[in-house]
DNA sequence: CTGAAAGCGCTTACAG
DNA sequence: CTGAAAGCGCTTACAG
């Protein structure tokens, strides 16, 4: 047996072939279709790949199967912060479970004045089979595109155009507040109110409605002043909650629609010299960093969960249709929602 | 992954020729080496690849070229916090650089129990032709094993152990606190205290040692008693700066190695009942969401102009050898390094 | 300047 | 169960 040199080619199909005496079509089924081969070839010749270190080519493997066995994944540099990093905690999930589908998962960012062209590039070029959405939005133009075009996909994120396709998967924004409301009840803070995002945003007017099925569950009636909207902005969000903490009676919480909103509110608390927590309740949403460094109580999006889901949708076969699905989110309870200190 | 068939088969280079009356190497040569076709043949092949909408095939152009024109960045889920999602947004900035050099990124996440593996497999798989690393530290094997065995790489951050390495590119901390201590003397504050993580980073020491540079350069001396250390945690942060500034005289600053450690300024200062940028400057370091939240000023990493660099250096010729490049970081000012309002 | 030939490394019917 | 043949879509010397 020759010594293979530090650097040496790639040891390819063939080389395995030589080396266990058997055509390279052996080695091609020992790979792929072990049961067809028998045992004592199938044997040898794993040992023969283990010990050359044998890993197919890809390209090869590609073009052949007219297949990639990748995923595209669109990466934005403007959008990206918009949902305080869960797509960036999503690309990495979704590259965590791709190695067990045998695939892998290709970043693109396309030019801003022309998303469809680089689905279109990437597409043509063989580089991927299909794609996961992410940041799906009203009067997106990629689903339609996909679908036109019969390219696989799954977005991670309801997709609010065409209502009749199913391949998504999106987080109950709404049951993830309906908890936390109930949580905020549990730990007994006698009202609860909601600072939101105006009303229109689909995300957001779910997320209310979260609220208020919360309060109709705990036996709370909502007297149609204990909510308040901003925009992400915390300036903004901090003056509406002075608002709101000014109608809300002592030993209130507020329940907000993003953890910037909750941040201002936090704000908000203090300027009145109180103690969130103590005097009254705070709860976030998407448990960003910003929360983890101000304890802030927040609602969490399960989004490796998230990702597994894209995966199995996306390789499920075709029919029968894949059904939607909307994961629960979880609270996760940190100082600003325990009404005293242990 | 299961395909449905797409809708209409790719053009290929045949048909390209075929329509244009030539043979496919002609075709080849008009995409891959224009100056050697004639200008007629030229244009009319042109035409019929814009018609037909004709992209190469990745996979046929990757095992012909024994070259894959991609690069392999690994994302991590635990680490992937550790500096603020700065990582995040480099991946998205290799991303968005990639076309210029008609490459494309290929995310990966190892086995935490055997990173390397996952280096080896994907190279061993012709999937990538280098790497670009991220988040190298001490003791870190991944380096040592590219050098090794002659893989193209380069890091977004110095390659410690390797002194003798160049292919690296890093920011500058210790000057961009220099600059934030520049900043907060002329913005009127008497003294600039340094709140840092404990002695024993090398990024930590490094913004130490800008800190005592910038003092030095403003012509003030440290007594040797402004200055304090904490890990990356909220509540021991506030009580470092709660100490720190009680030793600190009226007028005071503190520029802090991260924005968490800001965010502990922050509260040590109001926990004081003063106003942070009207009674004490405070700036952090990566100018991350919170900072942006909490109108903190802080120091920004040039992260897109590190992604620009690190392609230019992985495509660079191999000699001369690339030098490495240290970037200068910018300072973001906000309203908590404003001594007075306008 | 253009085209015939060889081949990158693999998989998949198919014949033996 | 195993191997000879064809071919995926392209590029690159090379001959004309």
């Amino acid at each position: 047996m020759t010594v293979r040199p530090m650097r040496s080619p790639r040891a390819t199909i063939v080389d395995v072939a030589d080396a266990a005496q058997v055509s390279r079509q052996t080695v091609s089924n020992v790979l792929n279709r072990p049961d067809k081969v028998a045992p004592a070839t199938l044997e040898r010749v794993q040992r023969e790949i283990l010990r050359l270190g044998f890993t197919p080519h890809a390209s090869a493997q590609q073009l052949r199967r007219k297949r990639s066995s990748a995923v595209g994944f669109e990466v934005n540099p403007l959008g990206h912060r918009r949902m305080g990093h869960i797509l960036d905690e999503f690309l990495v999930e979704l590259t965590v479970v791709a190695p067990r589908h045998a695939s892998h998962v290709v970043a693109f960012a396309p030019d801003p004045d022309d998303v469809i062209a680089a689905y279109r590039q990437i597409l043509a070029s063989g580089l991927v089979d299909g794609f996961v959405l992410a940041d799906t939005r009203h009067t997106d133009p990629r689903p339609g595109w996909l679908m036109e075009h019969e390219v696989p996909f799954v977005s991670f994120g309801r997709l609010w155009d065409l209502p009749e396709l199913q391949c998504w998967v999106d987080v109950d924004g709404r049951a993830g507040v309906r908890a936390a409301v109930a949580h905020l009840v549990e730990a007994g803070y006698e009202q609860v109110g909601f600072l939101g995002w105006p009303a229109g945003s689909p995300v957001g007017d779910d997320r209310r409605a979260g609220w208020a099925e919360g309060l109709h569950e705990a036996g709370l009636t909502s007297p149609g002043s204990d909510e308040e909207s901003s925009n992400q902005d915390l300036d903004e969000a901090t003056a509406a909650a002075e608002r709101l903490l000014g109608r809300l009676g002592q030993g209130a919480a507020i329940v907000c629609a993003s953890d910037l909103l909750a941040l201002g509110a936090l704000r908000a608390v203090r300027n009145l010299d109180l103690e969130p927590g103590r005097d009254v309740g705070v709860v976030g949403f998407d448990d960003t960093e910003v929360a983890a460094a101000m304890q802030l109580s927040s609602v969490r999006q399960p989004v490796a969960e998230a990702a597994r889901v894209a995966w199995d949708m996306l390789l499920a076969p075709t029919s029968p249709e894949p059904q939607a699905q909307l994961l629960t989110p979880t609270l996760t309870v940190r100082r600003t929602s325990i009404r005293r200190a242990p």
